[in-house]
DNA sequence: CATCTGTTATATATATAGTATAACAGATAA
DNA sequence: TTATCTGTTATACTATATATATAACAGATG
């Protein structure tokens, strides 16, 4: 799976990286078991140092997007840290508040913001199909 | 309208602050014209510096959230910059595409999501309703 | 005149992001 | 065994972002 990282971007490049491998599985570009580049590997294709790729593993070993083995190496999963619908939905829900007031006095419908919402969820399931 | 900070986010205050001001006008807490404390004011209030909320400040008046005038003070605004509806939707799918593609993977359905996004849209329309 | 306003400038402290170099222990292959 | 690759950890450095502190300026107000 290629990655597309923006340098002058104010996301950082390890949060860029996390980001698109999460999506990458939603999309299915990678599926469960499949073997993900070492950290310098990758670092060495994108040209970036290695502890920025190293957090990025981090990151996702951590929230439960990866295992990784002694043997196999970085592996994808989708054994994720359990935690509940309600708090997810929570952290959601305020994430999204400030988008949702910025789209609404903008006189963005509410239909038009859901439309969005659906169509990158028929982006991911379409993938699993 | 009051502000709730948390000092221990990882959301600058600034950003907290500018976040607040827009959500509290979507939810008609301020309403156009209606006038903001100086940035002396709000920051004793909070007992942060000056030119944190400064700052916050500079962010709603470059986006058009508020209006600046020597005479009248800082004053709510919804004369925002014009910003074309497809950028402004296509740095919002961006936005989204992660938590999406989280929210995918750990089995939420598309029905529960957009039930989140029509319920705060409710919140707003029911604000000047 | 004194006071308040937004604004700007400068300086400092801390945290984060990214890089650089090095080392360790486990696994792999020659 | 030797050599190489793995994730991981440690240390150090630079650059930037965040927040604070102090000061000053020009316009407006009473």
């Amino acid at each position: 799976m290629l990655l597309h990282l923006e340098f002058e971007s104010n996301i950082p490049i390890y949060k860029q990286i996390s980001n698109q491998i999460v999506v990458g599985i939603a999309k299915g570009d990678l599926v469960e078991g499949e073997e993900l580049p070492s950290v310098r590997q990758m670092a060495s294709d994108i040209g970036i140092n290695m502890h920025t790729v190293n957090k990025a593993y981090g990151i996702l070993k951590q929230a439960g997007w990866v295992t990784i083995h002694r043997k196999k190496g970085v592996l994808v999963s989708t054994n994720l840290k359990a935690q509940e619908d309600y708090l997810f939905l929570g952290a959601l829900r305020d994430l999204l508040e400030v988008s949702i007031a910025e789209a609404f006095l903008r006189g963005i419908k509410k239909c038009e913001f859901t439309k969005l919402i659906e169509e990158k969820y028929n982006e991911f399931e379409g993938g699993i199909s």
